[in-house]
DNA sequence: AATTGGCAGTCCATGTCTTCGAGTGCCAAA
DNA sequence: TTTGGCACTCGAAGACATGGACTGCCAATT
């Protein structure tokens, strides 16, 4: 009763870390004999056995049943990544073989899918990309085209050249010549400015002045308010999620299933996702820490990307707890700055 | 010996569809007790296994091991859907709440998107659509927008109101004038035309009087080559696939991985839709017929889709062997008419 | 005080046996 | 042609024994 600081020495560390290490490899409980055998240490099993109790008694590992080696308990992986883990930064020749993967030249959306892909082949994990916020674009172009009665598609580009189209629905009936004229109007009024600015000064603008508009301006700020409306215009992409498979802890259907329909609920993984968007660098979810209940046998490793100091989004990894944390993390950090990097403009 | 066609006489057949009925329902393996029970016959189970002798000569049923009742075998499955199953039509009433979840006022990405929904949400399969073929639609309308150096922002917009925009890479740097010219030149030479048709001329044009253009029109034209080429922009959108874990014949994980990773070969999948689109109506493959190994204890069920006579893609659900063909087909067939008219242009 | 070897005890995985029930095939009677 | 009866088969499920891999604890050793 002399302390109640856990003598977490030094040799219970580097036992913890092997135990962990071991049971990355092959999901098993870690009896006392193997890691006699594998922790480097000279010790005799007897000896681990005391230690191991030790680190039970601090709720680091567990033993699902009596006579069963031990395996590390969420506690056990968080101590594991947050003060025992040493990540070395990716070697280069990965790094390259990685850069060398993303063609920026493509479309943003295709290179999203690209780098979500990338990511679930080098981890065999299921990878995620949340697709970059367009907050601070601006404003460059918008087009009408007139459909069948007072249906309108509208393009709008943005400042990063983005392409949104949609359809809209318009009060009256629009001839061409009128739509030119919108858009011309809104081009000229608009083009260079920032798309959140926009659209607060066309909601007050249309309040304010309205009397003093005609008609065609009223048509034209109708229009662009629908435009502009992103409605939250967020998503994800997603892939390997089958590569989650290949572990025997979420075989069971049933868990895979839950996985799976968690993985299509678009709103929680949003959710979730956003949760990491804000923390700095890389975060770590360690089962039922992400609060979500079906990724409680999983991890979650992400980390944010930018461009030129603005967080866009988040992209990261899903998979057993028992990843190897060491590989992964510097893969998904590479990958964030990949894609920031292949992001940025000015490129 | 009298005769080489089989005696699959009337009362066989009852036998044959009550045995499917009732192992769709389970999927377990149908013993003559239960169907003497169930068949509606007034017969003993003796008569019961002499006559399921018979049809076990034939082919159609198999039992797993001895003491095991019997299940039906692919034939057993064809024999059922081509001379015994009797689909009715959809009740009006569930066809009216189908038509009232398609709304047509949506882009035709969504649209897809939410049939492909529809389809698995109602049948509780994995539901299927192939992208509609756009090969004769229209040529409406192109705009260019300068990004970085020589490449080039297209948006095409073609008569069915889709918009493609594309990244082109262009042989010089290009003002945004010259863009505009050459825009305005490709749409007064080419708009209301055919987009085949376009792409033909152009590439003649472009050899035979080559010599008579300005720099303008052939830049004009080369932007033009490129922007058509639409490269097979074929796809296919796929929702439910989780559904299938429902079905114990799936359930082990392996034969799940071995589906969910074919879903994703984009190439097969596109082939095996491709084989359904020349057919008329609803086309049923069972089991190994699909010729994909992955899919062998899988049926699917398509039908095409087409606008004013034209078929334009295929839509359907894939499923176990054992799903309930005559719920499916009549929903299938609908969903089929449904969208073709939700993507009719003068609806 | 830390480490170790030894020993009893626990629990799971595996294999064998048995039993039970569902189902078939065949035969003889109706 | 249909039916009841009977022997037989096979798989599923339970009971039981065996072996192996552990742990916990204790006493001996360093």
């Amino acid at each position: 009763m002399k302390d109640a600081i856990p003598d977490i020495n030094e040799r219970a560390q580097m036992m913890l870390r092997a135990l962990i290490d071991r049971y990355v490899l092959d999901g098993q409980p870690v009896g006392s004999r193997t890691l006699a055998r594998e922790a480097g240490l000279e010790l005799s099993p007897a000896t681990i056995r005391n230690v191991m109790s030790d680190l039970e008694e601090l709720g680091f590992v567990v033993s699902p049943h009596t006579s069963a080696g031990r395996i590390p308990t969420v506690q056990g992986y968080r101590f594991f990544v947050d003060s025992l883990l040493t990540v070395q930064p990716l070697d280069s020749i990965a790094f390259e073989q990685m850069r060398a993967e993303i063609k920026p030249e493509q479309g943003q959306q295709d290179l999203i899918e690209s780098v979500t892909g990338m990511l679930s082949g080098i981890t065999h994990l299921a990878g995620v990309v949340s697709l970059p916020r367009h907050e601070h674009s601006l404003f460059k172009q918008v087009e009408f085209l007139p459909l069948s009665d007072n249906r309108v598609l509208a393009i709008l580009v943005s400042g990063d050249d983005e392409v949104q189209n949609r359809i809209i629905v318009t009060e009256k009936k629009c001839s061409p010549a009128e739509l030119q004229q919108s858009s011309n109007y809104l081009n000229s009024l608009f083009a260079g400015k920032d798309i959140a600015d926009v659209r607060a000064v066309l909601l007050s603008e249309m309040q304010e002045t309205r009397s003093t508009m005609n008609s065609m301006m009223i048509t034209a700020m109708q229009m662009a308010d629908q435009v502009l409306d992103d409605g939250g215009r967020e998503g994800f992409v997603m892939a390997g999620q089958t590569n989650l498979m290949e572990f025997q802890e979420l075989c069971n259907v049933d868990q895979l299933r839950k996985l799976f329909d968690a993985f299509s609920k678009k709103r929680d993984m949003l959710y979730l996702l956003d949760q990491c968007v804000n923390a700095e660098g890389i975060q770590i979810f360690i089962g039922e820490e992400s609060g979500y209940e079906m990724l409680d046998e999983c991890s979650m490793v992400t980390a944010p990307y930018s461009v030129e100091g603005e967080t866009l989004g988040v992209l990261g990894v899903i998979g057993p707890t028992r990843m190897a944390y060491d590989r992964v993390i510097p893969i998904v950090d590479a990958t964030a700055r990949l894609l920031g990097a292949a992001l940025n403009p000015k490129d």
